[in-house]
DNA sequence: CAAATTTTGGACTAGCAAGTCCAGAAAAAC
DNA sequence: GTTTTTCTGGACTTGCTAGTCCAAAATTTG
C-alpha cells in the first residue's frame, strides 16, 4: 500500500487519537466509531489505513504505545550506572505510574487483543528489550564494583521487569502504588547489599 | 430469590462449568450462548440465577476461581515458618504456575469485567488477603529468629505479591516462567539474608 | 391432592458494531 | 491538462449476542 504524506498523517492521526482515547476511556468497549468519532475519520478510512480492521488498528495502537514505554524512562534507564541513577530511575517510574493512575494504555489493549498471536509478541518484544537494558545496567553497576559479580544479570533484571509489571497490575486493580514500590525498594536495596 | 436445592445445584453447576471453560479457552469472547453450550442450560436458567446478566456471572466466576487461589497454595501458605516451608511454597507456585501456562482463569475474567467496579473489589480483597498471609508468614520468621526485624513485614508481603503478579503477567504475554522463578528466588534470597 | 412456587426450555427481539461498497473529491504522475 | 492513483464520506449489510418473555414441567408446601 503506497501512502502519500498526507495519507500517513492521516494514519497516524488515527493512531495517536485512538491512543489518547484508549489513555482516558474505560478499555474494555472500544469500538471503531468511537475512534471514528474521536479522530474526525470515516469508516472507509479507518479500513483504507488498516485493512485487516479494528485487530491490526490496535496492534498498531499497541505498538505505538510500547514504544513509549521505555522512552518515558528515559535518560535513567540508558544510564544505569551510579546508585543515584538507579534512584533517579525508581523515581521517575513510579512518577509516572502514579499518574496514570489505573488506566494502563498497554494493558488495557492486551486485553483487548490478547487473542491474537501479534499482541503478544509486541509484549514479548517489549518486555525483552526492557530486561535487556535493565540487565546492562546492572552489568555496568558489576563493573564499577558496585555490584557483586556473584549475580546473574540477566535474571535480575527478568526479576526486575517482572516486578514493575506486577505492580503496575496491583495499582490497576487497586488504585495503589504501594507494592510497586516496595518491590523496587527492595529489588534495589538486593543489588546493594554485598 | 429463593433457591431449592436443586437450583443451588444447578447455580454451581453453571459457575463450574463456566469456570472450566474459562480455564482452557481464548477468555476474550465468552459468550452466553458458550457457557449455555458447555453447562447444558437454557437461557432463562441463565437469567434466572443471573438476573443481571453476564455481568453477575462473570463475577460469580471470578470469586470462584478467587477462592482457589490461596486454597491452591496451601498447606504451605498458612505455614510459613521454615525455610523449608518458603521453599516447598516457592515450589508449589511455580508448578501451579507451569500448569497453567498462558491461561490464567483470574486475569482473563479482569479482563472481562475490569470496567465493572465488583471486579476490582473481587481482585483487592484476593490481594490483600494474600499479602496478609505472607505478611504473617514473615513476622512468624522474625518471631523464630530467622528473619531480621529490621525489615517491614508486611512491606515485604506487599512485594511478593505484587511480584508474583508480575512474574504470572509475563508468564501470560512470553509463556516463559524464568521472571517468575527469578522473582521468587531473589526475594526470598532477601529474606535470609542478615 | 391441590395450590403455590421454583425451575426449565427455547423462540423471539433489539440493538450494536464490524466490515463492505461505491462514488466523488483531492492529489500525484506524466 | 488529463489520466491515474490515492483519499474520503457515509449509507448499507450482516451477523452476532445480550437480554426478554412465556408456557410447561418439576418441585415444594399445606
Amino acid at each position: 500500500m503506497k501512502l502519500t504524506p498526507k495519507g500517513q498523517a492521516t494514519r497516524q492521526r488515527i493512531i495517536e487519537g485512538a491512543a489518547e482515547y484508549l489513555r482516558s476511556n474505560d478499555p474494555g468497549a472500544v469500538t471503531l466509531d468511537d475512534v471514528r468519532a474521536v479522530t474526525h475519520t470515516s469508516k472507509g478510512q479507518l479500513f483504507h489505513y488498516f485493512p485487516d480492521g479494528k485487530e491490526e488498528l490496535l496492534l498498531a495502537v499497541a505498538r505505538h504505545e510500547a514504544g513509549r514505554v521505555l522512552t518515558d524512562q528515559e535518560p535513567h534507564l540508558s544510564a544505569l550506572d551510579t546508585w543515584e541513577s538507579w534512584s533517579a530511575w525508581r523515581g521517575t517510574l513510579l512518577a509516572r505510574y502514579r499518574a496514570q493512575g489505573r488506566y494502563c494504555p498497554l494493558g488495557a489493549l492486551m486485553d483487548q487483543v490478547s487473542s491474537t498471536p501479534g499482541a503478544a509478541s509486541v509484549v514479548s518484544e517489549l518486555l525483552g528489550q526492557w530486561q535487556g537494558r535493565v540487565s546492562t545496567g546492572v552489568v555496568t553497576m558489576q563493573g564499577n564494583g558496585l555490584v557483586s559479580t556473584d549475580l546473574d544479570a540477566d535474571r535480575i533484571a527478568g526479576a526486575f521487569v517482572a516486578g514493575i509489571q506486577g505492580g503496575v497490575q496491583v495499582l490497576r486493580a487497586t488504585g495503589s502504588t504501594d507494592q510497586l514500590e516496595a518491590l523496587l525498594d527492595l529489588m534495589i536495596d538486593y543489588l546493594r547489599r554485598p
